[in-house]
Formats: C-alpha cells, sequence, structure tokens
RNA sequence: GGGAGCGUAGCUCAGGUGGAUAGAGCAUCUGCCUUCUAAGCAGAGGGUCGCAGGUUCGAGUCCUGCCGCUCCUACCA
C-alpha cells in the first residue's frame, strides 16, 4: 500500500512542479513525518526550492499546497513546520488496500536472472558461526529477491583443491598415517566427521611450526591434489565430499538450499584458467613483468592505481607466478567469465543430493560424468558474491579485469556482497574454556580461527539452541507430545539464530556472546514469532480464522478516526510498509532492515494486543475491525519472517 | 607507507541520497497475570553522538585536521 501510495505522490508532485515551476527534480524526497498526526508522508522540497526560486521555504510551500491538485487516494495537503509540505491519506483506502495486498505485491519480476553465491566453506572442518552468518545474510537476500519476482540461482562454491582440504589431508596421512581405507572406517563410524576433521585441522597446524620439512609435505601435498589422479586427490576428493555433505545437512536445519556446488577441481581440469588467460593476454588486461620483484609473473595493475610512471609497477597483482602456475585469483577471474557466460565453456554437471521436498543439488563434475538432461547454471545477468569484508581486495580486482574485458555491464551488476566477521568475547572464549592470553582479554572481541580450532561451531550452537527453546516449551506445554514440543523448540531456535545473525548491519562485527544469541526476549526472533501465535491464538478462541476475516472486509474508516482510531492507523500504515522494506532492503543489500522492521510490527502489535481486548468487545462492527487489524498485522508479520527464513509455531 | 571501515546510553546496537524533540534491546529500579498466553505491557533513571574546526536556513549524518581501534595491502589459498 505505502510503497504504491508513495510513487503516485512523487509523480503527482513532479508534472506539478514542471507545470507551475517548468522545474525538473530528478530526485523528490518522501520521509514519514515523525508523528502519525502530521500525516503520512512529509515533503522537504521547498528547502530545496528556496535556494533556485529565492523564496523562503514556507512561502513556497504554501503556494504549492494551495494550488496542488487533489490526488485519488489522499485527503489534504499541508504545510507544516520550517516548509514541510505533509500528505495526508484517506486511512479508510489505504486500509482496504492493505486488506486486498493486491496492489503490494511485487512488482512484475524484471527480465534477467540472477546467481547469489553464498556459504563457500572450505570443506575440511564443521562450519562455524562465522560461516553462519554468511549463509544466513545470503539465503535472505535470496528469498528477498524472490519475493520481489525475480529468478535466482543459489550457487555454493567448493573449494575442494586447496590448502585447507591439503592440511587435513597430510593429518590423515602423515600425522595420523591413515590410509585411505581407513579414513572410510572413521566416516563411517561418526555421524560428525566435520568434527573430527575440525580437531584434526588444529592439530595439523600446529605440526607444521613443529618442523620445517613439515611444511614441505603441506606443499607437496597440495601439488598432488591440484594434479589430481593419484592417491591423495582421491583421499582429499573422499574428505572433502563427506564434509560437503556435512555442510548441507548443517545448513538444512536452518532451512538454506543451494541449486549448484561449482568445485574448483572442475576449474582446474576442464581448464578453464587457459581460455580466460588466453582472453586476458588478447585484451592486455595482463601483462608480462620483465624486471623487478614480479620478474616473470604475467601482472594485472591494481584498480584505481596508475601504475608507476618508470620502472616496474611493484605494487601490481601478480596473476600468474614465475613458475607458471595461476593465483586464486585467476581462477576467480575465469570462474566469473563463467558466471556471465562470457568464457566459452560449462561445468559437467551430475546430481549430488536431493533435499526432502524432491528439489535436487547439483555439482559440477568431469565430461564423463555429465548427466543427460542436466539444468544450466551460469550465464546469467546479475550476480552477487556474499563473501567477507577482507576479501574486498580481491573482489574488485576479478570485476576489474571483468571491466578491462570489455564486460562493462557485467562489472556494473557484480556486487560483492560484503559483510563484518563474528568474533567471540573475551568472556565467552574462557566460559568455551579457550586460554585467551591477558592482551586477547582486554580485547572487545577476538577473531575466530579454523586453523587453530578457535570458535564455536554452527551444530553445537543449534543444538544449544533447541535444548534452550525446548526447556522453555517443555514447562509452559506439558500437555503436547514431546515430539510436538520438539518440533516448537526447533522452529523457536531458527527464528531466534536466523534473527541475532540478521538484526546487526553488515559492516558491524558481530562480537558472540551465548547469553545474547540464546535470548528470547526482547529484540529477537521469538519475540516476533510470538506476536503472530497470539493473533493466532485470538481467532482460534473467536472460532474464526484471520484467512476468514480478511475474506470480506466492511468499510473501517470510522473506525480509523479519533484518538483511537489514529492509534491503530499508526499499526496499518506501518503493516502496509512491507513491500517498501523489501524494495529497500534489495536496493541496499541490507537485510537488516528488514528484521528492524518485523521487530517493530510485533512490538506495535503487542501493544495494540495489550489495549485493545478483542474478544470481550461488545460492539460487533468495532470487533470486526479489531479482528481485521489483527489479520492484516498477522499476515504481513508472517510474510515477512518467511522472508527472513522463519517460521511461526501454533503455539509457543 | 598506501587503501577500506569503525568510534552514538553501563553493555550490544539502529539512526536511506543532511531535516521536525537523537532511538531500540539488554542490564538496573517501579508497577501490571481471575481477561485473547507475562517469551508480554506501562513507567523511571541513563547522552559533550571520539576531539577541534568548516560548509548552511539546518550536521550524529557532508568536508578538513587530529586521537583511538580493526581489517586489507605475499610469486599462500
Amino acid at each position: 500500500m505505502y510503497r504504491q501510495l508513495q510513487r503516485h505522490l512523487i509523480q503527482h508532485i513532479r508534472s506539478f512542479l514542471q507545470a507551475k515551476y517548468q522545474l525538473e527534480l530528478d530526485n523528490i524526497v518522501v520521509e514519514q513525518p515523525p508523528k502519525i498526526e502530521f500525516g503520512e508522508f512529509a515533503l522537504p522540497l521547498c528547502f530545496e526550492l528556496a535556494r533556485r526560486l529565492r523564496k523562503a521555504p514556507r512561502k513556497i510551500a504554501e503556494e504549492i499546497v494551495a494550488e496542488l491538485p487533489p490526488l485519488d487516494g489522499f485527503q489534504a495537503f499541508e504545510v507544516a513546520g520550517g516548509g514541510y509540505i505533509n500528505a495526508r491519506i484517506n486511512r479508510g483506502r489505504a486500509a482496504a488496500l492493505v486488506v486486498e495486498a493486491q496492489a503490494d505485491m511485487a512488482s512484475a519480476g524484471q527480465a534477467g536472472k540472477i546467481l547469489v553465491e553464498h556459504t563457500s566453506i572450505n570443506p575440511n572442518k564443521a562450519a562455524h558461526i562465522g560461516h553462519l552468518r554468511n549463509s544466513i545474510l545470503g539465503d535472505t537476500f535470496v528469498r528477498l529477491l524472490r519475493s520481489a519476482g525475480r529468478e535466482v540461482d543459489v550457487q555454493n562454491y567448493i573449494d575442494n583443491t586447496g590448502v585447507q582440504v591439503a592440511d587435513v589431508v597430510a593429518g590423515f596421512v602423515h600425522l595420523e598415517k591413515k590410509s585411505k581405507a581407513e579414513i572410510e572406517k572413521i566416516m563411517a563410524s561418526t555421524s560428525k566427521f566435520d568434527y573430527y576433521c575440525w580437531d584434526l585441522y588444529a592439530k595439523v597446524s600446529q605440526w607444521y611450526g613443529e618442523d620445517k620439512a613439515n611444511l614441505q609435505v603441506r606443499l607437496d601435498t597440495l601439488h598432488a591434489i591440484e594434479h589430481g589422479g593419484n592417491e591423495l586427490a582421491d583421499i582429499a576428493d573422499l574428505i572433502s565430499t563427506a564434509v560437503l555433505l556435512r555442510h548441507l545437512e548443517t545448513m538444512e536445519r536452518l532451512g538454506i538450499e543451494y541449486d549448484f556446488l561449482p568445485r574448483e577441481s572442475e576449474i582446474l581440469h576442464l581448464n578453464f584458467w587457459s581460455t580466460a588467460f588466453e582472453q586476458l593476454k588478447e585484451k592486455k588486461v595482463l601483462y608480462f613483468e620483465t624486471e623487478g620483484k614480479n620478474n616473470g609473473c604475467w601482472v594485472m595493475t591494481r584498480p584505481g592505481s596508475e601504475g608507476s610512471a618508470e620502472g616496474p609497477d611493484e605494487d601490481a597483482k601478480v596473476i600468474v607466478r614465475s613458475n607458471g602456475t595461476v593465483g586464486y585469483v585467476g581462477k576467480d577471474i575465469a570462474y566469473h567469465l563463467w558466471k556471465f557466460g562470457l568464457l566459452g565453456r560449462d561445468f559437467g554437471y551430475k546430481r549430488f543430493y536431493r533435499y526432502p521436498n524432491g528439489q535436487d543439488v547439483w555439482i559440477s563434475t568431469s565430461p564423463e560424468d555429465d548427466e543427460l538432461n542436466h539444468p544450466h547454471f551460469g550465464s546469467v545477468s546479475e550476480i552477487y558474491n556474499v563473501i567477507d569484508a577482507r576479501q574486498s581486495e580481491p573482489q574488485e580486482t576479478v570485476k576489474e579485469a571483468l571491466r578491462l574485458l570489455g564486460a562493462t555491464e557485467q562489472a556494473e551488476h557484480y556486487t560483492h556482497f560484503s559483510y563484518e566477521m563474528v568474533a567471540l568475547t573475551p568472556r565467552c572464549a574462557l566460559e568455551l574454556g579457550y586460554e585467551v592470553s591477558e592482551e586477547d582479554q582486554q580485547k572487545s572481541y577476538i577473531e575466530v580461527s579454523g586453523r587453530k580450532g578457535f570458535g564455536v561451531k554452527a551444530d553445537d550452537l543449534l543444538d544449544k539452541l533447541i535444548l534452550a527453546a525446548k526447556a522453555e516449551v517443555d514447562s509452559r506445554h506439558p500437555e503436547l507430545s514431546d515430539e510436538e514440543r520438539l518440533a516448537i523448540a526447533r522452529q523457536i531456535a531458527i527464528g531466534a539464530l536466523r534473527y541475532f545473525m540478521l538484526k546487526f548491519t553488515k559492516q558491524s562485527v558481530i562480537a558472540f556472546d551465548f547469553r545474547e544469541a540464546l535470548a528470547f526476549e526482547g529484540e529477537t526472533g521469538p519475540y516476533a514469532q510470538y506476536a503472530v501465535v497470539r493473533a493466532t491464538n485470538i481467532f482460534r478462541k473467536a472460532g474464526t480464522t484471520a484467512e476468514e476475516i480478511l475474506k470480506d472486509s466492511a468499510d473501517l474508516s470510522p473506525y480509523l478516526e479519533g484518538e483511537t482510531g489514529t492509534e491503530i492507523w499508526a499499526l496499518w500504515l506501518l503493516a502496509g510498509q512491507a513491500s517498501t522494506l523489501i524494495d529497500q532492503c534489495i536496493a541496499t543489500t541490507e537485510p537488516a532492515y528488514l528484521a528492524k522492521y518485523a521487530f517493530q510490527l510485533a512490538q506495535q502489535f503487542n501493544n495494540f494486543y495489550h489495549r485493545h481486548h478483542i474478544l470481550t468487545e461488545a460492539d460487533e462492527g468495532r470487533k470486526r475491525f479489531l479482528l481485521t487489524t489483527a489479520a492484516v498485522v498477522r499476515r504481513e508479520l508472517i510474510r515477512v519472517l518467511a522472508v527472513m527464513g522463519i517460521t511461526v509455531p501454533p503455539v509457543m
């Protein structure tokens, strides 16, 4: 409702300004007045006009208000403050729009498929809370896009041939002296092979520090894996596939699913790089350095730098080393050319995993294993890479390479969805039994490190949340079966976790603390879920449903006037802004706004719930109005929570 | 050295392209369960928006300079 009316208002003002002053404003700012009594929209444009028209803002506002023609759906335009123009909408009409919800549905899907890449955890250890932030942000953004009618493919990039996997392979083979068969036995004996690798990974990192020769083992292992077709590569494939499956299971617990898993092994073996290298050389994006410290390397000038006037550009980014091997940025350039359909090559595809709903996850594979009738991923028009802020430099390099290759359009639709890391508070680290140095104890947070085995595992946190929620549900609903209570506890735990990860803005480091993450009160997911449950209870006790109430609505305008009416109208207005918020979250790639909105809507509903007792209302018309109010808020709250991947239990 | 970001209540954080009296949650204190579930509601205290200048009708927001903190800046991935 709000989004639609706002568009009409801007259009109306624009054409009026053109007719009256021959003014063409490309950006008409619309705000919401600080108080609902002032109306629904506030236009500060007269302050801007004051300079151009050389008149006092208030004077201009009076002039405009006096001559502005009426607009359908709007009741009045008024001058306020030092020169604001406030607009009042017709409450009854607007409320009817909210009830219908038709006009507010996402604008017809724009053309062009979008690719969102998120999660991309190295398949050598269990997922931790930092990975959770990535996946939850990415998954929520996917849901935002889909709710706006966009077609989205979700990719989870698997670096199955990198050093991190090599580290664990070296750990199994050299530290634990395990054969492939013995590793397979370990896998079969545990349901959490990723946990086993977590500990081993930490041990290996320490082992490297003990002897320089061990570092050579690491390098040799890496090279064997990259080359492929040997025992170590087979073991790497075995381990990385097993850990990847664990990651999919962990994410599935949170309702996070993928469409395609491109692997680095295919990027290597299908020679994506050599094709990209030809293009990069031909377009002179890379040049061969013949002197200085980068002598013998293929390098790229850094974005923003003009290179040095004389002598070699020592600051240039090395893409191909002097020994002829390519770094990961090079492989990433090739991969991104593929994403936009500019590489001229494709992966092989095979099915890897099937979700309970029948949806398949595909994985990249060699041409021999390519399944018939597979879907094609890639060749999209827009991409979003959910990758933490530390990688912004390489991300810029890839984008710059696209630009220099002439793919300017694609580079513009390349978005690094950047976010800050999750760290642990020193208190939390101590609680977990880690040794914390004096120096670290003084810090406000300590960075999580998979290499040191320092962090909170995703599955552990979720288990802890479920346990805490279960205890609450047990005490509140002894009449339910254990199975039912567990199902509810799971929904609450997921709601708490997803909301927690979304409530912070992306650029804020989350200093993780169990006390806050395990909270179910205040600004949390369960708070919003509870508001919906309360609304549901009203309809159940009234012997009807919210859907039924919304089917036929009378004229609500009589109940939206006066002091009480205005107070309830504020709730309607907020409920009518869901689509505005979804648009805003997409435009700014910031899901936190939606979390904030959901909380505010729940908060205002709880307030309404407390002040207006619906079932004992004697006036039938008024009772009907209050029920409609609850039904509308409930529907929008459920819708917004669903975009955040949060479902609502039947009772709490 | 260069680049990016951050600094707002005791703590954790919001504060679209400058706009009306700087807001939440937690914590502390005071009330409210015979009512549609108290995972809730109402209220109180708590602020030199890091510091100093500048831009203008107007600055937490923009510019400059300081102070403090973090990350990036390898022929590792």
